[in-house]
DNA sequence: AGCTTTCGCTACGAGTCGTAGCGTAATGGC
DNA sequence: GCCATTACGCTACGACTCGTAGCGAAAGCT
């Protein structure tokens, strides 16, 4: 899926999308970093300093005023230099929030409640940063008139982060908290619910309620949740 | 607090926020729609044209293509008279977002969970259409970096739909679905700690994981919601 | 060597922003 | 009926961003 898709940087027909840099960390790089293709290698060391850039500038001057000469300066990179790798803004603040929510973990508190609450304190935590709150909301805005841009939000940051659901359900199977699923479709629906559930309260309380996702918060929330999914009181 | 704000519209001081136009609905105007200010009125028919020519522009360009001096002729004005009334894109988006929310009524269904599935499905045929989408996700972005902004949506949005929160519990105990509330201080927590709920779940499941929020998943959220709240199933 | 791709740089047309300045229209007060 | 006051439409403007084109040079491969 690799060459070929970047093979022309003048051909000007990028109409959206990444154009798919060499060695980019998300994916798997199909072979050797100076495998096959001649020419002179992408400076890797270039995305990460792009996308700390993007970062930092989100956090200074926020979506609206965010110019994508000023990133490239910050980067230490030509303006030019950036168009050949994202297509545009939408796609490299994509880049540059998801990269956040891979700092999640899914701590090991003992019980399926205090999993939980671990988890959404965390998922608090990186939405208090600035960077994520105007980017994320930014991007998912327009996401809503740009069908490649709302795939590749859901690819690199939703699903990407899904992984806790599942872990944090498998986990409780074990300790006997939750009984192990039977109808596969069903269960997939309920993992849906659960993290439309859990992002959604999250991001309303902190960007749109603007008050914290504190631990008494997360707490009331993680105890409607749970009973509301299990139908019995949990000891907290 | 209305005479003395605008007395000098080439004043160029105006930082953000509405230039309150004479008579908008939203709040109450305080005396005569003619009383005391001399010079020619104005127009009040335009303020409506221009939410109008907001609603439509979004849903044809979007939130990043929406430029003012094309909503301005949309809505047959000047652009300076929008920019008059307006202090940008922001404050007017807002506005004109906020007009569509007025619609929700809370259903009479017989029981507080179907009252509850009435409300959500007509937030989510709400949220499902256009302007809504990249409006209100745009300026919620936005909002990050502007506290007067943030404090407009959640005057001209969020507190005025707590509305149907309260009423649907107020007629939950009179049904004797819900119990009296005791301590005024951790009922108000609950009734926000509903709507991020509520609100928050809705948005991203149609933004975010871009799924309808049909009947059926309507009725999952719910089930959990008031099972969570109440501790007890309730029949459906 | 020669080929190929990337990089930095400059320059450019197109488009939007928000405001200034003007003449004119529509009120109410005297 | 005249005047002060305010709103309106219009034109024009500088400042800025966007995204691309074109060039010469650098950096890898065979």
């Amino acid at each position: 899926m690799a060459a070929g898709a970047y093979a022309t940087p003048f051909s000007g027909d990028l109409p959206h999308g990444r154009t798919e840099p060499a060695g980019y960390g998300r994916g798997m790089h199909s072979h050797t970093p100076s495998g096959g293709r001649p020419g002179r290698p992408r400076n890797a060391a270039a995305d990460a300093a792009i996308l700390a850039a993007t970062r930092q500038a989100l956090v200074e001057l926020g979506w609206s005023k965010l110019a994508l000469g000023d990133v490239a300066t910050r980067a230490g990179v030509a303006k030019t230099t950036l168009y050949r790798r994202w297509s545009g803004k939408n796609e490299l603040v994509v880049d540059a929030v998801a990269e956040l929510f891979d700092e999640l973990r899914l701590p090991d508190r003992g019980s399926l409640a205090a999993d939980i609450e671990g988890v959404v304190l965390q998922f608090a935590a990186i939405l208090a940063r600035p960077e994520a709150k105007s980017g994320l909301m930014a991007v998912v805005a327009e996401s809503t008139r740009d069908d490649a841009l709302r795939e590749r939000i859901r690819t690199s940051i939703v699903e990407r982060q899904k992984r806790l659901v599942l872990a944090g359900r498998a986990r409780a199977q074990v300790r006997g908290e939750l009984p192990p699923e039977t109808d596969p479709e069903e269960s997939a629906r309920t993992v849906d619910l659960i993290f439309d559930m859990v992002a959604g309260a999250v991001v309303h309380r902190t960007l749109v309620s603007a008050e914290p996702a504190d631990e008494e918060w997360v707490r009331s929330f993680t105890r409607v949740l749970l009973l509301g999914l299990t139908g019995s009181q949990q000891p907290v």
